[in-house]
DNA sequence: AGGGTTTTGTTTAATAATTAACAATTAAAT
DNA sequence: ATTTAATTGTTAATTATTAAACAAAACCCT
């Protein structure tokens, strides 16, 4: 890939996308960045910024054309052969994630689910199969699973992922509150709910 | 409040906190800073300096001590009268997050949970009554609930936060995928999923 | 007791992210 | 056709965050 986009771009690329999507639906070709801008909290001058690293230009008075920009970020953020991913814990937070997911990102193929639980294994949830853990070192490389989503009871959260990374897996989001020990080149996103509202809870007394 | 911290060093001390209670098993009373960033993949530098902002002060050549660090930070993370939180949709997601929460952090009380389903509402899940949405306001204001958590359906995002908002909620948790509007005094956190795979996603591959 | 080593606390430097400033362009108005 | 207002693209300044550097204290060893 070319250059790396700061991180927080990239977060907000995958926002204003998100927005623009819907944004089809109002019938106007056209978006102005301060328009993006008041939907997600910022300032035009960063929306700006952000889509000029791209290398996308707008037209000067009119704004930037909304198909134009969603496919200027898909061409940023999606691999175009697109990126296998797994859900390892079908609880209810692993399930949630499964519908939050479906049919969402169609460069994101969700190929694979596993779970000790017999009851849940050996089919399709959500169409989606899913596998006992035993076998998750060979089906995650039968689908080339690049990125797991971790969402197993915290026990077992670091065995878990010392199998994913060995069999390949490259980008984790750890939903356990375990912290988790990773090599160099796997990208880890930390993703703890307790530290999250425990912000939330500081930053409203302040 | 004091001075206000780093949003960063906030979420770290939050992090440090959970991993200091998890360590107070292993049996020793102190703990060095290259171990702590050790298990959170900073460094130990990162560590001091958090540690530095909060006031509190280890020991030359032995660390800083488990119980009075974890007391520390609890002094800047709490609320010493505690803060009461709200889970607004119990589908999967709330459901996975009421489980989480379930005794972890005293100072936050989870004090209602919020549903339109007549099943869900009108008892108690996990030990939280449920409420149905349209005693919203009037349980906020009862319960005195300063931060709320969203899991409802998209569609109705954006009224509901207006509801919370005008019934005195100072912080919300946005796990919708819809870019929600509030006022200046009001603490927003967006969690979205997509966008946090989507930044796995990109840095995987670059 | 004294020298060497480890580890903290703090200051200074470097890097990353945001905001401000403003030139360039274009559409609309007259 | 000229002016005016709006809006983008980009550079420069500011602020926030992380990393480096190093002095000071405390322990250990002989």
């Amino acid at each position: 890939m070319k250059k790396k986009l700061p991180r927080k771009t990239v977060e907000r690329l995958s926002e204003y996308r998100r927005t623009l999507i819907n944004y089809l639906d109002s019938g106007r070709d056209y978006i102005f960045s301060h328009e993006l801008a008041d939907m997600h909290n910022n300032t035009a001058v960063q929306v700006r910024r952000d889509i000029m690293l791209i290398g996308y230009s707008g037209v000067q008075r009119r704004g930037y054309k909304v198909k134009e920009l969603i496919r200027a970020i898909g061409k940023v953020l999606d691999d175009p052969r697109g990126q296998n991913v797994a859900i390892v814990g079908v609880g209810h937070l692993g399930t949630a994630i499964l519908h939050y997911l479906k049919g969402k990102r169609p460069a994101l193929h969700l190929k694979a689910l596993f779970d000790i639980d017999k009851e849940k294994t050996g089919r399709e949830i959500n169409g989606i199969p899913c596998y006992p853990v035993e076998e998750l070192a060979a089906r995650v490389r039968e689908h080339k699973i690049g990125i797991a989503i971790l969402t197993v009871p915290m026990e077992v959260a670091r065995e878990t992922t010392a199998l994913l990374v060995e069999a390949g897996v490259r980008g984790l989001m750890n939903f356990t509150t375990v912290p988790l020990d990773v090599p160099e080149d796997v990208f880890l996103e930390e993703y703890d709910l307790i530290t999250s509202l425990e912000k939330v809870a500081y930053f409203v007394r302040i």
